[in-house]
DNA sequence: GTTGAGCGTT
């Protein structure tokens, strides 16, 4: 079939753009999204009934109506009230929203680290690439000191929201690499730290591509992020704008390519307070024998966030032991340390996965990709080096630190978001 | 084969 555009707007009065289709007139729902960032579909007017009508949508192709795409305008889809630029939303839709909603949305911009630079990559550069996003207030290429050489990394802050959110939703290819631009760590939010965004994908094959994936779970909602570790190990990450978009899908088996997965929650990686404390109960201090080992996987996390936090009587752990945890939130082996130290047994930390950093930077298909080993990679691991988690975490811990409610009680959300039996043991 | 890389000398 010869090449072929459909015409598609944000709205039925709005000026459409030309979206191509594929040779066998499907257009890809991912084509769209290049254009109409989170879309999630297609809809029309049918001109026999006057009424709107949803495109087919099946794995991330959308198949032409009856009697073909034909000279229609297509209206974009978003998924609920996401992605939809404010000024496209109706008073009313907001007022609607619950105030959770309303607070999650302050619009204000924050750094997004930009990752899987090349090396040669410049500031200069940088600012090119993303003004075309939008206004561009800052731009950052991370460096090694004394060399002067890129880390491989930096920082890029926009003026408006928009932008940002537009930015975050899709991987950008800068200098001849796929990047990602996420939150950074620090500006992850602590608050509400229970709604992931970010289900589990259990039970992939190795011929799923980040980029199938990725176009597959838009129709739940906006994609940010897929993650295929690498080497193949039969599970991916999805991370979705909206958590409720996560949340609804988890427990799930949903079919990618005649292949049925899993979807359950995916457990927070390290440097966390949820996973610390399940490492914790394996040094024997209380948490043992409570059950933790044992993670039931499963969904039911939804909900409100903050509420319904039981105490932490139940457990062994003292208040200033709470406080000091989190304290070491910024290095789980710090943790591990104080643990160690209590049970005058010595926590060894082996660094996991090290290797050399290579000149070369090789790039999979997955989100991740530079072939980046830092020396800070050591010094998680070693253990001499995690100061803040070890002396740092003694003194706090020693210089009467009083049991402050406010301190330590969001801890408890170990146990929010766990399978419900052990919810239960929090009250 | 079912839980992930790398995160900022302000």
């Amino acid at each position: 079939m010869a090449e072929m555009y459909i015409r598609v707007a944000e709205e039925e009065n709005e000026e459409p753009m030309e979206i191509p289709s594929e040779d066998d007139g499907t257009v890809l729902l991912s084509t769209v999204a290049a254009q109409f960032p989170g879309a999630c579909g297609l809809r029309f007017r049918s001109p026999v009934s006057q009424c709107m009508r949803g495109v087919r949508l099946v794995e991330g192709i959308l198949h032409a109506p009856e009697n073909g795409w034909g000279n229609l305008v297509y209206v974009v889809n978003y998924p609920k009230e996401t992605a939809l630029p404010d000024n496209k939303r109706k008073m009313d839709e907001i007022d609607a929203s619950s105030a959770t909603k309303i607070k999650r949305g302050d619009q204000k911009t924050s750094d997004l680290i930009v990752l899987g630079l090349p090396w040669k990559t410049s500031e200069q550069d940088l600012k090119e690439y993303f003004s075309t996003f939008g206004e561009v207030i800052m731009v950052q290429v991370k460096r090694d000191v004394k060399t002067g050489n890129s880390k491989g990394f930096g920082f890029v802050r926009f003026g408006d929201w928009e932008s940002q959110g537009k930015v975050m939703s899709q991987r950008h290819m800068i200098d001849g690499r796929w990047c990602d631009c996420k939150l950074p760590n620090s500006k992850q939010g602590p608050d509400e730290p229970m709604r992931s965004r970010k289900v589990f994908v259990g039970r992939c094959t190795e011929d799923m591509s980040a980029d199938e994936l990725r176009q597959f779970f838009m129709q739940y909602g906006e994609v940010t992020d897929v993650f295929i570790p690498k080497p193949f190990r039969a599970f991916a990450f999805v991370t979705f704008a909206d958590d409720q978009v996560a949340a609804s899908l988890c427990g799930e088996d949903l079919i990618i390519k005649g292949i049925s997965v899993h979807i359950s929650n995916a457990e927070p990686k390290h440097n966390n307070t949820r996973q610390m404390m399940e490492r914790a109960g394996r040094f024997g201090n209380g948490f043992g024998g409570q059950g933790f080992g044992g993670a039931t996987r499963g969904s039911g996390m939804g909900g409100s966030s903050s509420s319904s936090l039981g105490n932490f009587n139940n457990f062994n752990l003292n208040p200033a032991m709470m406080a000091a945890a989190q304290a070491a939130l910024q290095s789980s082996w710090g943790m591990m340390g104080m643990l160690a130290q209590q049970n005058q047994s010595g926590a060894s930390g082996t660094s996991t996965s090290g290797t050399s950093a290579t000149r070369d930077q090789p790039q999979t298909y997955s989100s991740g990709n530079s072939n980046y080993t830092s020396s800070a990679a050591l010094g998680w691991g070693s253990g001499t080096n995690s100061t803040t988690g070890g002396t740092g975490f003694n003194s706090s811990f020693g210089s009467g630190m009083e049991s402050k409610s406010s301190g330590w009680v969001d801890i408890c959300g170990v146990c929010l978001g766990r399978a419900p039996s052990m919810a239960a043991q929090c009250g």
